[in-house]
Order: C-alpha cells, then structure tokens, then sequence
DNA sequence: GCCGTTTTCGGCCCGACTGTTTTCAGTCG
C-alpha cells in the first residue's frame, strides 16, 4: 500500500489519461466517453475516493462506474500506479505523453495539427496559437478547440456549479461544524458560467474550519488564508473562497462578498455611509438594513453588478423583478415529431401539471434534418392535430408554432401560406454559422422582414464553454425587432442562456419585450425556466416585459403584426 | 466501458452538408 493517499482530481486525471491514449489510438469512442465520464464523477464529489476504496465501500454505487472502472480505482489507491496505464505510457510517443496532461485536448485532432504544422509539442502549439497560424491553417473551429484545451480553466456553466454548491454547503454544515453558511458570489448573482464558488460563513475559527476543508474530496489546497477569507483549490481545480462574518455584520458582509466589484465601488462612492457600516460598530445583521441605512431600497443579488441599480434604487425605483410564478405558458418546446423525446400529448400534461395556461409546440423546420424537422405536409398534419386536441382540452391551450430556420438568404423554411396558420413563430439560425458579423446580421433583418416572423430563437447561437456564437450587430437587430413588432427569446437552456443578460437589457431597454422559453425537448426540461428566469432578471426585466406573463388573448393580439 | 420498467446484449441519436483543414472529419439540434 503506497504512503500517499489520492486525491479525487489526481485519480480522475490519471482515468482522464488512459481516456486520451485510447481515443488517440482510435479506440472505442463509448469506451473513452465512459473513462470520461467516470473521472468527472469522481472529480465533483466531497468524500475522498481513497479513504472509500481503504473502507472496502463499493464504487460502482457511483454513477458510470462500473466494475472495470471500479477494479481500475483500487488498484490506483491500493498499489499507487495503474498498470494498463502504465503500460500504455511507456510505449506512447513523447508528443502523446504531453497531450494526455491535456485533457480538454482531442489528441487525434491535436496530432493532425502536429503534422500539418511538423511541431510536436505543447508549447509549439501554444506559439502557433498565438501566432494566430492555428486559424489561418485550421480556421475558427480549431483554434477555438485548441484554446480551451490549453486553458488551465475551471470555470463551469452556474447550473453545474449548483450541484458542487450543494456538495460544498453539506460538507461545511456537517464536517466542519458550521452553522450558517450561505453561498455567494457569482453563484449568488446567478452568473451563467462560474469561476469561483464563495461561501459566506459564520465561524469562530476560520483556521480550524480550513483543516477540514484541505481534507475535501481526498484533498484541496488552501493558496491564500487570514483570521476573516480564505481561498482554497479543490482537486476538482474548483477555487473556493470562504469569507467569514460574526452575526453582527452578516448583512454588510453579504453585500461585500456578493456585489461585483463595480457594485462595491459604486456603493462606496455612492455616500460615506458605507464606510461607516463597515467599521462602526453597529449591528447590520440583514442586507436590508444596509441598504435602509444608506438611504437605498434593497437591490437583488442578480443585479448587483455596477449597471444602473444605485442610482434606482436611490430613488425606489429599482424594477419588481420577474420571477417563475409569473410565467404563464411555454411558448419553445419540441414534441417527437421532431427532435423531442416526449409526444405533444405528454407535453401538454406536463404543462399543465405546472399549472401553465398554455404550451407552444415549436418542432423544428424542414431543412434540418438531423432534429427531424417537419416536412411542409407534416406540419399540416401537426396544425390539424392540434386543432383537434385543443377541441377535447379544458384549461390549457396548445398553440400552434414552429422553430423555423432562417435559411442563409434570411427567407424561413416555409411558406407563408403555411407560417400564417401558426399562431407564432420562433425563428432560429442552424446552419453557417461562419458568416461575417454584418451578413449574419442582414440576414436575420431579412428574415424579420417576414411578417410572419415572431420571435427570434437563441440570438447568437453560442454555447457557453463550447462554442462563441455567432456575431451580430445587437442594438441594429433590436432597432429593427421594435420597429416590426418582432421580438425575443431568452433561451433557458443552462448551456445557452441566449439572449445572454447583457444582450436582453439592450432589448429591454428599447422596449422589446422577450419570451423566457425552455427549448424543452422533453418534460423533464421544462425545469430549465429558473436559469431564463435568472437572467431576465439580471437583465432587470419585470414581468410586465415578458410574453409569456400575458393571458393568451392578450399574447395573441401583442404577436399579431 | 456502462447500463437495464427494452435487463446480461446491443445500443450508446444521427444524417446531410461543409470546407482560409480538403475528399474525411467536423458540425449543426
């Protein structure tokens, strides 16, 4: 038995490891996905994976790990190597041994760039990317892959960080003995992609506390710490910063650790009162008292970012924030006509059981074959069968709609002789995502030229962590949706968040109202309304500015153009 | 390699289009 003792993130990288050699060498794309799968696994848990194989606990309790996975663990916790790993090692090239560190990196792609470039390491990649040769050779794609890869990055989309949140929050409340612990932060803001996880805690001894937590998930390591703030790095790679407070000044040290650093400056100039409640020794046990005391209303988490909200909400006039009871209907979701896994029937159950007064069925469109998009005759079919179900259903309205692709000339998939017996439509691009910024945004002009064209479905098309987007001239777009009565959605999708916040405060500040939708393509995804909610209301949207808060009527008559 | 209300094998989505990589591999949902 080795001396050391593992940490989670050690033992998922050397699974991330063997991952990459089999993919290198072209081996089972489920095998190396499930190597994958297993090491992220284990990456996000708080109990250390080596004291569990020592106290003979059964792996495969975890999901995808199964028995040779589970086998491969113990041998790593019990004799220190992994000899198939090992093995592998010591055959591979030197330039393969480099890249298996990496593993962000697709090493066959990696290794093709290698040869058209006749390099053959890290920092020769790194060189060449920075020299800007990876896009000229490679394109966008490429290089956008090859800069990730690189990144030494830890940042995750906020609905994955929930989880780790929760993990974290268990931990300090159960092993560490801390009464109250509240996250904060980014996390608190409700920012789509988190680089930090921060806790606010109440604790005598922060020291104390952080010898427990250089134990978490095997063990995490504490970069900087004093009596009041600590930050530590999981093994995960995950930075988490705990800040502690004593009852007392909770509020002034929720506001401190929540606000962005804009929002803070902003705070401190706004009046010489915040200094005051800093140091006087005066209990600010709430945020509102804080707030109270400096002569401003309270201001929610999610805009505390150095936008506008000082200044409104010194004169109360901060907006009532939009939140989930106010969404009346799902106006973006897929049936199995298309790409979904769930049948207009059990879309419409589902809803309803969420107390919606209405769902949209928006299948996708002709052209894009791969999500099964609606032939013209079959969505004829699908306008008949709705027709028909909403004649037997009480209390709930399906209403008739399409995801319908603006094709590269800016024209939508179908006809309008078909589009005009929708109720709406949702318009999205799918397809060349390459164009330039200015074709991209004509495009988009054309297609809402259309007057059959309603809401634009996911603006940018990005994917974050994944993929940038496509570039489009916003405030033109948004110039041009007001003027045709056209309008937005912000995609609830965790991974898209599209209107991002900053985009949907440009609209909301024209005065173009925006759907919050799901793209749910099932009944389970109907859940994904918060992350849309969050950011509407980061974008500082109140209901009154959202679709889908309006009774149908009065929907339909706001759509009609 | 994992998984199972389709349960110990066979699926793990997939199919047409694209290309400042070039004729396959990557990309869209």
């Amino acid at each position: 038995m080795p001396a050391r003792h593992l940490s989670n993130g050690e033992i998922a990288a050397e699974l991330m490891a063997l991952a990459q050699f089999i993919a290198a060498k072209g081996g089972n794309p489920y095998k190396v996905k499930a190597y994958r799968r297993a090491a992220r696994t284990i990456k996000s848990l708080g109990e250390s994976i080596d004291e569990l194989v020592r106290n003979d606990f059964d792996l495969t309790e975890f999901p995808g790990i199964g028995q040779a996975i589970s086998s491969a663990i113990q041998e790593l916790v019990r004799t220190g190597t992994l000899r198939q790993l090992e093995t592998v090692r010591s055959q591979a090239a030197p330039e393969l041994l480099e890249i298996a560190e990496h593993p962000r990196l697709d090493p066959r792609r990696v290794l093709r760039v290698y040869k058209r470039l006749g390099i053959s390491s890290i920092a020769a990649l790194k060189e060449k990317l920075a020299e800007g040769e990876i896009r000229t050779r490679f394109g966008m794609r490429m290089e956008q892959h090859v800069r990730q890869g690189l990144q030494e990055a830890h940042d995750m989309l906020y609905y994955e960080a929930e989880t780790v949140v929760a993990a974290i929050k268990t931990f300090l409340r159960r092993q560490c003995g801390i009464r109250k612990a509240e996250p904060v932060g980014e996390c608190r803001r409700k920012v789509e992609i988190v680089r930090e996880i921060s806790f606010l805690v109440e604790a005598d001894d922060l020291h104390a506390v952080l010898t427990k937590v250089a134990g978490y998930g095997g063990k995490a390591d504490i970069l900087t710490a004093t009596d009041t703030e600590a930050l530590a790095q999981l093994s995960s790679g995950t930075l988490l910063r705990l800040t502690a407070s004593p009852h007392k000044k909770w509020g002034v040290a929720l506001i401190e650790t929540t606000g962005d650093e804009e929002h803070l400056r902003q705070l401190r100039t706004y009046n010489s009162k915040w200094d005051l409640a800093v140091s006087s020794d005066e209990s600010f046990p709430t945020e509102r008292s804080v707030y109270h005391y400096l002569g401003l209303s309270f201001i929610p988490p999610e805009l505390r970012e150095g936008k506008d909200e000082i200044a409104l909400a010194a004169e109360n006039r901060l907006p009532n924030l939009v939140c989930a009871e106010d969404i009346r209907g799902e106006l973006h979701a897929h049936s199995t006509s298309s790409d979904g896994a769930n049948t207009i029937e059990e879309m419409m159950a589902a809803a309803q059981e969420l107390g919606y007064d209405y769902i949209g069925i928006s299948d996708h469109s002709q052209t894009l074959k791969i999500a099964r998009g609606l032939s013209e005759e079959a969505l004829w079919e699908q306008i008949r069968f709705i027709d028909n179900l909403n004649a037997r259903l009480n209390g709930i309205r399906v209403l008739k709609s399409a995801e319908v692709d603006i094709l590269i000339d800016g024209a939508l998939d179908y006809p309008n002789d078909l589009l005009k017996e929708l109720d709406y439509t949702i318009c999205s691009i799918h397809s060349r995502f390459g164009q330039g910024k200015a074709e991209q945004t004509d495009r988009i002009l054309r297609a809402m030229d259309n007057r059959y064209f309603n809401i634009l479905g996911h603006a940018t098309g990005r994917l974050l962590l994944k993929r940038p987007g496509y570039e489009i001239d916003v405030e033109r777009i948004v110039e041009h949706a007001r003027n045709n009565r056209c309008f937005f959605e912000i995609n609830s999708s965790p991974d898209r968040l599209d209107l991002s916040a900053d985009n949907a405060r440009i609209a909301r500040q024209a005065g173009v109202k925006v759907a919050i939708t799901t793209d749910a393509h099932s009944t389970g995804e109907f859940a994904y309304l918060r992350y849309g909610i969050d950011q509407a209301r980061r974008a500082g949207f109140p209901k009154t500015s959202i679709l889908n808060h309006l009774p149908w009527p009065e929907l339909e008559r706001t759509l009609k153009r």
